[in-house]
DNA sequence: TCAGGGACTTGACAATAACCCT
DNA sequence: AGGGTTATTGTCAAGTCCCTGA
């Protein structure tokens, strides 16, 4: 019901950032802050102030500390940035929809009483945010209050994050996990090895909290016996946690894994096939570490016989020792250390054995006629195949696209022929071909189990052996090895190019890279063959293609996520990251300073480096005309800003994917004034910021600090949130209450980078049957409250809806029912106000790529949280190279 | 400095699998 | 057991950023 609505809406502002104010006890302070602008939009109120105290350089200690302390500025270290507001972006679900305004409905975090209060129990406390609503969060943000110069401010807030959340999930979990278990702890395991837990963790120091808190005996004890995961270290922990348990369990799991993988190594490399199979990933993240290390010295050289390009991940690396700060230095190194692999600059893998990639099996046709004026045509395979690709997409949205079915039109037509019968899409009926894909979809359904399961291994076992390859002696599995089935591109937005047909790639399209010594995949098209084979060491695809859509864009066929090479520059990602932390003081200070100068481009970079660490903007890369109109902050255009006094912005574009971006934040006076300078004398369409482009702001970022780009200000953000909400808002309670802790956290971070979903068809029809099941309870409730008061007085209960009696209980009998009941609704409704709330965030895309792992591995280890419960079995493979961080760990 | 090639990450959504409820 | 959900996995489009050559 009503509810609904509500969540998000807040958008607006999501506080992101809290910096600094969310102390503690802040509470409510947020409120104060709202201030909301005139229209309602988005309060934001940022507060947080930047630059302020500039510690100097970067020193790591700080940062964690959100705690309450930070209140000021300055101080802080903390300081996160930001962003405020933001966020949210609600946008419409729809992405596409533009609406005007903000969105940001008031808010009004609703939530039925009731349900606030279990919830509040556990976060609210805390501080403060949690429990404003959204909107209220992204209010707060705004600082500025600064007026000018720089202050940044601290950040509001936080939060907001609804109570509620806790859904459903818990429950879920709860039962899932078990199973899981076992699989964590393996993880664990493996990965400890010495090699990375060592290195990183330390850096914080700080963290000395949550060492401290360790563990509240007392939780683990009752609920959650879980043991899962955790518990080999656990008992380690409680001693003193940190140190033991790293590196006890580093070490045994260390050398198990080293010498299985040692083992692996010998046969694989040889032939693909099986071998290995066994390994767990987790070692041989290890092993290939180990192996890479050795590399390492190679260093450049190692050019890749092939011609391509040069390396370049590397580069980070040499950047660093390029920079300058100092003192910072110290940090930098370390992260840089950990990534062995990233070591040698340019030499991804020495040896590398594989498959190729399997194709899509050839057209089968169906013979079925479509109408053309009303008279069934006779269309060769060809042209039939394309025809049924665009019947099949009925009932897609793209068919009320003009765009598509002219391009599909343009396409099918040079298949038909100029003397085709066919004249004209408009007198086409391709009905009777959508009817008999329906009729095999249900086919298909109706297939008995084992049936289904016949195919399934069928399949199963003809793509067995692409499935894998062999890295350096260590099996890994591959990503994508299934080349593209031909289709109508379904481009994103109004692309220009949706609809058109993108055509079968055949093996001479395609450059397979392997190892030198690696036997050459056979072709599995018989009598056609691969367009080149490359031996280049200095890449991880393993083969590619161009798009048939836009040749000058190529298809990779990449290592699965899973895959140590990917791990290695994950975590690499994430050491940057943490490196910002050291900067980002001195950053904002930087900027904030030039704000105002008299530097045109100085200044246009300086604003355009505070959306991004407020706003968490992408950086905004030129685009061709050929593709969807999108933007970023580079490239935002003089309209999709508004000021609005006395210094808010509403922003309003199309990002990544054409999804909306709208929100209003308080700004800084300076950065407001700038604005408004930037937009003077221009007209809709020409850009904002007229002399910048992302590379001349990377160039800029990097002279700040090494290897510095926009991305890496949403990676900092993103985990720095969570590390600290989480942080901020565990407190006591049982598993199922710290995992909402989690989520409320994740959803914080979603809001701040703006990642939205389409809300289910059948969301409203949800929705209103949980209504109904409360108000079903509800009236059982009335009835027992009923029965009680006439219990008490010795009379015997009403007669139930339906006439019958009721048996009767005891007042105390009663009383536990109403209580019983009372819960029930309680979580349904919580359950309700998550669903409403999460209805267009998705929360997935900031865990798999912007948060890093460390952090809730950690955290699940302080808190003996089973880390099944946050990560499925995909993301534990992937992030197996953070299993065995030191549960001080701190981003 | 710039355009363009190239490699890789990020992102929403579709397809499936796993669950849950009646 | 069936049907609707929800969670997970797969797909592939759309970004970011690097590097080179002119």
């Amino acid at each position: 019901m009503a509810t609904m609505s509500d969540d998000f809406d807040e958008e607006d502002g999501p506080a992101f950032f809290r910096r600094k104010n969310t102390s503690s006890n802040g509470q409510n302070h947020k409120l104060s802050s709202d201030v909301r602008s005139s229209n309602g939009q988005n309060p934001s109120a940022h507060k947080g102030n930047l630059e302020s105290s500039t510690k100097g350089l970067p020193t790591k200690s700080p940062v964690a500390i959100p705690k309450p302390s930070t209140s000021n500025a300055k101080t802080a270290p903390l300081s996160l940035p930001v962003k405020s507001l933001s966020s949210s972006t609600k946008t419409s679900p729809l992405r596409s929809t533009v609406k005007p305004s903000n969105s940001k409905p008031p808010s009004g975090r609703s939530m039925p009483g009731a349900v606030k209060e279990e919830n509040k129990e556990n976060y609210d406390s805390e501080d403060s945010e949690d429990n404003k609503p959204l909107s209220v969060r992204l209010k707060g943000n705004s600082n500025h209050v600064n007026k000018g110069v720089s202050t940044p401010t601290p950040d509001g807030s936080d939060d907001e994050v609804p109570l509620s959340f806790r859904k459903k999930s818990i429950k879920k979990d709860s039962e899932v996990s078990d199973d899981e278990v076992l699989l964590s702890s393996k993880l664990s395991f493996n990965c400890s090895a010495g090699t990375s837990g060592s290195k990183y963790d330390d850096s914080d120091d700080k963290k000395p909290l949550a060492s401290k808190i360790q563990k509240d005996g007392s939780s683990k004890s009752g609920k959650q016996e879980r043991p899962s995961t955790l518990p080999l270290k656990r008992p380690l922990e409680k001693v003193n946690s940190s140190n033991q348990s790293s590196v006890k369990k580093t070490k045994t799991t260390d050398s198990s894994i080293l010498m299985k993988t040692e083992q692996v190594a010998l046969k694989a490399e040889p032939k693909l096939e099986d071998d290995d199979d066994n390994v767990p990933i987790s070692q041989r993240l290890k092993k290939s570490a180990a192996s890479e290390n050795k590399s390492v010295p190679v260093k450049k050289k190692i050019t890749k016989a092939t011609p391509t390009r040069k390396v370049g991940s590397g580069s980070f690396k040499k950047q660093i020792i390029k920079s300058k700060k100092a003192g910072n230095d110290s940090e930098y190194s370390k992260s840089t250390k950990l990534s062995p692999s990233s070591g040698d600059g340019q030499k991804k893998w020495t040896t590398l054995v594989h498959n190729g990639v399997i194709f899509p099996p050839p057209y089968q046709p169906h013979g079925v006629n479509m109408l053309y004026k009303g008279k069934p045509v006779d269309l060769t395979p060809e042209q039939e195949e394309v025809a049924t690709m665009f019947a099949v997409m009925k009932d897609t949205d793209y068919m009320e696209k003009t765009m598509f079915k002219e391009n599909f039109w343009n396409d099918w037509r040079k298949l038909l022929g100029r003397n085709h019968v066919i004249q004209g899409l408009e007198d086409c009926n391709f009905t009777p071909i959508y009817d008999w894909y329906q009729k095999e979809k249900e086919h298909k359904k109706q297939m008995s189990t084992e049936e289904k399961k016949a195919l399934k291994e069928e399949k199963a076992k003809q793509e067995d052996k692409y499935m894998w390859a062999i890295v350096d002696g260590v099996k890994e599995k591959v990503g994508n090895f299934r080349v593209e089935p031909p289709g109508l591109f379904r481009g994103r937005g109004e692309h220009p190019k949706m609809g058109k047909l993108k055509r079968r790639i055949r093996p001479s399209e395609i450059t397979i890279n392997i190892g030198k010594d690696a036997p050459v995949p056979e072709c599995p098209i018989p009598g056609e063959s691969w367009k080149e084979i490359r031996n280049d060491n200095t890449v991880t695809w393993l083969a590619f293609w161009n798009d048939p859509i836009n040749p000058k864009l190529f298809k990779y066929v990449f290592l699965a996520a899973s895959s140590s090479l990917k791990g290695q520059s994950d975590k690499e990602k994430y050491e940057k990251a943490r490196m910002l932390k050291d900067y980002i003081e001195n950053i904002r200070a930087a900027y904030t300073k030039d704000f105002t100068s008299k530097d045109i481009t100085k200044q246009q970079i300086a604003v355009a480096t505070y959306l991004i660490d407020k706003l968490a903007l992408r950086a905004g890369n030129e685009k061709d005309d050929d593709e969807a109109d999108t933007v970023g902050c580079c490239t935002l255009k003089v309209e999709n800003v508004k000021p609005v006094a006395p210094n808010t912005l509403e922003f309003s574009f199309l990002g990544k994917d054409s999804i909306k971006y709208e929100n209003a934040v308080e700004v800084e006076l300076p950065v407001y004034n700038a604005i408004l300078k930037f937009q003077k004398g221009k007209r809709p369409g020409v850009d904002l910021f007229d002399k910048l482009d992302t590379s001349k702001l990377n160039a800029h970022l990097k002279e700040l600090m090494p290897g510095l780009t926009a991305k890496v200000f949403r990676t900092y953000n993103a985990s720095i949130t969570l590390d600290e909400m989480l942080n901020r808002e565990t407190k006591g309670g049982d598993v199922a209450d710290k995992i909402v802790v989690y989520q409320i956290a994740n959803k914080q971070v979603a809001i701040i980078c703006n990642h939205q979903r389409t809300v289910s068809k059948s969301h409203s029809a949800q929705m209103s049957r949980l209504t109904e099941k409360i108000d079903d309870l509800e009236g059982v409730l009335k009835e027992l409250k009923t029965d009680l008061d006439r219990a008490k007085k010795g009379k015997p209960p009403s007669k139930s809806a339906d006439g019958k009696k009721k048996k009767i209980l005891t007042p105390e009998a009663l009383e536990k029912k109403i209580a019983q009941t009372n819960a029930k609704i309680e979580k349904m409704q919580r359950d309700m106000k998550t669903k409403e709330d999460l209805k267009t965030v998705a929360l997935g895309t900031s865990k798999i790529n912007y948060l890093d792992p460390r952090i809730t591995v950690a955290w699940c280890k302080r808190h003996e949280v089973p880390i099944e419960k946050i990560f499925n079995k995909s993301l534990l493979a992937k992030f197996a190279w953070a299993m065995d961080v030191d549960p001080d760990f701190r981003f």
